[in-house]
RNA sequence: GCCGAGGUAGCUCAGUUGGCAGAGCAGAGGCCUGAAAAGCCUCGUGUCCGCAGUUCGAUUCUGCGCCUCGGCA
């Protein structure tokens, strides 16, 4: 059998849907393993704030994805990329189902169409492009590459300088327009087959449950958990401290917010993620869409996956 | 009970010298190819507390009522 066309069982939905719990049973159903699609989940020692699942699951379950990096490590999509083919294959080849379950949108795009073949992160070329911006002036980099790269400057918004300074970038790596690896590889090929199901829910219910879960992280220790993290060294600019959570408690500790704001802006900029991950996901023409608005317990979120017909062909090897 | 202040968008409030009202926040929609839990863009009609009066016209003025918040009892 050919590895790579192995097909894949996608579980994604907006953060506190109920992915964790429902796809460990149903790992261990089909004696499966996990791989996870998130963002945050990647960096060992920010366990609560990222809701990993617990170490019980994760001994049921073999997971993979989880804990690869320190939070001062850089990580991003391509490293996920290559991290979880390797996982994917090394499950296949150990005749084990593979799942692959998280929220992260771009991860999962990767996943399954794939990436340009463009230069990795420069850090220290973007900081220079940074400081050109803020010595010549704002729109600076925008005008930069609407000569480069005029294709790009279009669709890339003068403000939204994180993209301004990464198609320079990849101009400056490589010699070559990002829009033209873009109208190569235009995310067409599709590495694995898969299913992709995204959970979701209304949106009162998932905010109450999204509120419900930070109470619960904040109940069980995340003010310390990021105490530990800040003790450690780890800076609170650091791009894996600036994840939800992370960045308020740290603004807490060190007096740029009080407990009660830390506590409502956490909530806020969670409900407003989720509404992001609405987004992408409405524009995945793959997604299968589940609703499970009401449903709380893992075991009935699992029914109402496995029931839906495109789910079905893999419960039934 | 008396005195004062106020009742305008989900919330906090601004405003209309009388001509069908507008900010911030919340919220909604969208973008996204190595920072993606990040970053970026767009979006404001609501019995202007109720009833009656004055007026061509009232959310705005007048009267009465209801409610809220201070202070005094």
């Amino acid at each position: 059998m050919n590895i790579s066309r192995k097909p894949l069982l996608i579980i994604a939905g907006p953060t506190a849907v109920g992915k964790t719990d429902a796809s460990i049973l149903l790992a261990q159903e089909l004696n499966g393993e996990i791989v996870s699609a998130d963002s945050m989940q990647v960096y060992h020692g920010m366990d609560i704030g990222s809701a990993k699942s617990t170490l019980e699951q994760r001994t049921a379950v073999r997971h993979h994805l989880i804990d690869v990096v320190e939070p001062d490590q850089p990580y991003s999509v391509g490293d996920y990329l290559r991290q979880a083919r390797q996982a994917l294959d090394e499950i296949v080849r150990s005749k084990k189902f593979p799942l692959v379950v998280g929220g992260t949108g771009l991860y999962i795009r990767a996943l399954t169409r794939g990436l340009f073949q463009g230069p990795p992160a420069d850090p220290q070329l973007r900081e220079e492009f940074m400081q050109e911006e803020a010595s010549k002036g704002p729109g600076f980099l925008h005008a930069t590459l609407r000569n480069l790269d005029p294709e790009a400057a279009v669709k890339i918004h003068e403000h939204d300088l994180r993209r301004i300074v990464r198609a320079l970038e990849v101009y400056h790596l490589k010699n070559r327009k990002l829009s033209e690896f873009h109208e190569e590889h235009a995310l067409q090929n599709k590495p694995y087959e898969f299913t992709l199901v995204f959970l979701c829910r209304a949106r009162s219910d998932l905010y109450a449950r999204i509120e419900e879960r930070i109470d619960r992280m904040i109940a069980s220790g995340l003010e310390n958990e990021v105490r530990t993290l800040l003790g450690r060294g780890f800076s609170p600019d650091l791009v894996s401290m600036q994840g939800l959570g992370y960045r308020h408690f740290a603004g807490y500790i060190q007096g740029a917010l009080s407990r009660n704001e830390a506590e409502a802006l956490l909530k806020r900029d969670t409900k407003r993620f989720a509404k992001r991950q609405f987004t992408w996901f409405r524009r995945e023409p793959d997604a299968i869409w589940i609703d499970i608005t009401g449903i709380s317990d893992a075991r009935e979120i699992l029914q109402h996956i496995k029931k839906h017909p495109a789910v079905k062909k893999y419960i039934e090897i």
